[in-house]
RNA sequence: GGUCGCGUGGCCGAGCGGUUAGGCAGAGGUCUGCAAAACCUUGUACAGCAGUUCGAAUCUGCUCGCGACCUCCA
């Protein structure tokens, strides 16, 4: 492949060349949800970037295998409602069992992942399942020297850990900082007093009476702590040391940098190649986050039931919004943004659309094939979506060109050109078409009303014409008068 | 307070020292019975100040503004 892939490494914080540790084998780890609500925008952007970076590398002839977990145990909430058990404390307002919210926002979560054309991961782990390995990972933590117990609870310790290894090198954390609990404003946090340090966290926590979600382990009735099971899942399902770990850039600290100290801690080897991180989607400059509760869900998208939305937003339309920005910058939500987004992608896909139509020459006045080329450059370039969109649209303009014969293209670059449109728009970026198939009947229905339609046009009988074509603009048809007929659309 | 990042034309959003980003919207034109679509043309952009350079939106410094992480968060 004469087209290398590089990716900014959070590490180096530099582009750097990818070069699978096992080629052709890609490991890929993402950190998954958790299942204690509904999922919003701002979930979307991960799962579509490394959607489109998974789809990329199995083109370019990666076996990869695509990891991504399901958080479904609790985790500490240090709010105002003082450390309770996120899912269990939901579960208790809605009168459910634990395992209900769970199965229910994980249910939710699948089907708009569905929706936006995400590519299902191959292992999709969830935390419950995997308590035993994450006991034994902390095991073999306490065992190695770097976790210890305290009052039915471990937690991992950042000072010995640091003496032969560099704790805070992915997020840029300085090690005295943290151990001098730096931050003004760091809360007290239920069970500091059980630390060492500070700058130590949970490995294990001890489940306090009321807490629903609990699993014997050899220290207490408790429950995983939040970074362990990563740590465990990654490490089962991809081995010590995989190529890519991809999140969101709020995850860096703590929970990526304590996952390398919890594998180094636990296996002595560093467990990523390649991190990755996507920015966040913001609204009114602020990030959306469920904890700021300034979050659009994924589901008040699709139906336009939010009172931020002035009409309803496609699956299609979203992951289009999302990739034509950067991954790595943030992306800020708003309906003008989205609406252009969606008009964007309808020209695109009628665009693609339309090749089939296109009527060979015997000279070409395009060039085509700078169009895939400048496509691939983009996605090899840290997977810029945004250019790689720039460049089809390049294409579209040839192909509505070619379409209203003020250009030509050969039989072969037509070939070319659509293959370019349908490789990149369908198969790499994950667009599919949103409108809705017709059937045979409607289409019969149809034409005999472009019929009767036309036959007034030729009586310039435009009275009845028009009140055909606007009454089927109400239900939705758009009507276009070409030059060798009439098209109909069902939007 | 510490670490990191951002500030681009009406809106969104690329950009990594010199060449048109792109989309949406706007204006004009072509086509059309009209419309829609498409195509062509088009606009005042790089927060401010200073510096480096033949040349800076892109590098350096300062100023202003915004944000992320440091606590659960994609």
């Amino acid at each position: 492949m004469n087209h290398p892939l590089h990716i900014t490494n959070s590490l180096s914080r530099q582009k750097e060349q990818f070069i699978p540790l096992n080629s052709p084998f890609v490991g890929l780890y993402v950190c998954g949800p958790t299942v204690y609500g509904e999922a919003h925008l701002g979930h979307a952007r991960p799962y579509i970037t490394f959607d489109v970076l998974t789809r990329y590398m199995q083109h370019l002839g990666y076996k990869v295998r695509y990891v991504r977990n399901i958080t479904d145990v609790g985790h500490l909430e240090n709010d105002a409602d003082e450390g309770e058990d996120k899912i269990a404390k939901k579960a208790r307002l809605e009168q459910l069992e634990p395992m209900e919210i769970v199965e229910l926002y994980t249910n939710s979560f699948h089907d708009s992942m569905r929706a936006l054309n995400n590519m299902p991961p191959g292992i999709e782990p969830r935390a419950s399942g995997h308590i035993i390995e994450q006991i034994a990972m902390v095991n073999q933590i306490i065992a190695n020297g770097y976790a210890y117990e305290s009052n039915g609870s471990v937690y991992f310790d950042v000072i010995n850990y640091s003496k032969s290894n560099d704790y805070g090198k992915l997020s840029g954390r300085i090690i005295e900082d943290l151990i001098a609990g730096a931050g003004s404003e760091r809360r007290e946090l239920e069970g500091q007093e059980e630390k060492r340090n500070p700058a130590d966290f949970a490995l294990w926590k001890k489940a306090s009476p009321e807490h629903i979600m609990r699993w014997p382990s050899p220290w207490s009735d408790g429950f995983p702590g939040w970074h362990i099971e990563c740590s465990a899942m990654s490490m089962k399902y991809l081995g010590e040391t995989f190529d890519i770990h991809g999140g969101g850039m709020d995850l860096l600290f703590p929970h990526h940098e304590s996952e390398i100290a919890q594998s180094k801690g636990s296996c002595g080897k560093a467990p990523v190649k390649y991190w990755m991180h996507n920015n966040m989607i913001t609204i009114n400059g602020q990030k959306m986050g469920k904890s700021l509760g300034n979050f659009i869900t994924l589901r008040e998208l699709f139906t336009g039931e939010h009172k931020l939305l002035t009409q309803s937003y496609s699956p299609m339309t979203i992951r289009f919004f999302i990739m034509q920005a950067h991954y790595r910058s943030t992306l800020d939500f708003s309906n003008e943004g989205l609406q252009a987004a969606e008009k964007g992608m309808n020209k695109l896909l009628a665009a693609a659309a339309l090749t089939s139509k296109l009527k060979p020459s015997t000279t070409s006045t395009s060039d085509v094939k700078g169009v895939r080329e400048n496509a691939y450059a983009a996605l090899n370039d840290d997977l810029n979506t945004a250019i790689a969109i720039s460049h089809l649209f390049e294409g579209v303009r040839i192909i509505n060109s070619v379409y209203a014969g003020t250009e030509q293209l050969t039989a072969d670059d037509i070939a070319h050109l659509t293959e370019t449109m349908n490789l990149f728009a369908y198969q790499l970026l994950g667009l599919k078409d949103e409108i809705e198939a017709s059937g045979d009947e409607l289409d019969g229905v149809m034409q005999l009303l472009l019929s009767l339609r036309a036959d007034a046009k030729s009586k310039k009988d435009f009275a009845t014409s028009d009140r055909i074509r606007d009454e089927l603009i109400k239900l939705n048809f758009t009507i276009k008068d070409e030059k060798d007929g009439t098209i109909w659309t069902k939007s």
